[in-house]
DNA sequence: GATATATACTTCACCAATCAAGTATCTGTG
DNA sequence: CACAGATACTTGATTGGTGAAGTATATATC
């Protein structure tokens, strides 16, 4: 009667839980310092690592698992408290590149301390030799 | 100048990311097949293991990592539809509890086949040792 | 070179979840 | 036993996200 389920599926359920509640706080966190949410902080990181610190809207969508329309909701604030800028492509006229201010690689790398102190904590169930071992396997899904 | 972000912080981003992915996935196929949402599931899921089939709302809240009114709007379609239903609680006039229904748990078997074939051809990079692996490690987080 | 199709957005209408405030009930303390 | 919190919700206003439709531009084909 009791079907058991999958390893596979009891994967995905658990990466879901571990997710919403780590989420729930860091975003929180995050909210309360530095004024931005966990999404926001996701869309900082992707800017800050990409070529000239520049990206098309598409390809944060892509990067983030969200729609089109989403990104452009999401970065409307953003553009607007300033910590990106719309940059038009000289290619393609249909695109509107997302770059990141000065101001908001500030916030990011203030962002990212505090992101790194609470990630610890949250984790702290975890020594380094497991914390190693769960960063590769969740980086080879 | 480039800041390299703590191991523990690259767990809690690439959980995030890589839920956001897993969690889109399983919603559509869900959705499509059962009219159920990835979330809805989760409510169902809690259900069926809990004692009488039955919880507060307040649990599943907790369980879930949502707040208290989050889960009042999400289980009202859920009644409506017959997958849930409303149980008065004899000891606390306060609480209302949530019992999943026979229909509910027809829907829940259902759904978790099509979450267990879908969740392992997501997780189809990972062999059966590293998967025992990580859902080890996901669990002691 | 015209035209069909695909791509990169934006906007609209909607759904899902949040927070803040309100209500009802329960619990602990004098 | 009164009454001051604490707890378990629900509701209203707001935000974050979605899908579908629309616009503009690019690309491929004949």
């Amino acid at each position: 009667m009791a079907t058991e389920s999958s390893k596979y599926a009891s994967i995905t359920k658990s990466l879901w839980l571990n997710s919403a509640v780590i989420s729930k706080h860091l975003d929180a966190s995050l909210g309360a310092i530095h004024g931005i949410g966990l999404t926001e902080y996701m869309v900082l990181l992707h800017l800050v690592s990409a070529p000239n610190k520049t990206l098309r809207r598409i390809d944060v969508a892509e990067a983030m698992a969200r729609t089109a329309s989403g990104i452009t909701r999401m970065l409307m604030p953003m553009e607007k408290i300033g910590l990106i800028e719309k940059v038009a492509s000289v290619r393609d006229a249909r695109v509107s590149l997302v770059k990141i201010t000065a101001a908001g690689e500030e916030i990011f790398a203030n962002a990212s301390t505090t992101l790194d102190s609470r990630s610890e904590s949250l984790l702290k169930n975890l020594d380094d030799k497991k914390a190693s071992t769960l960063l590769s396997l969740l980086d080879s899904i």
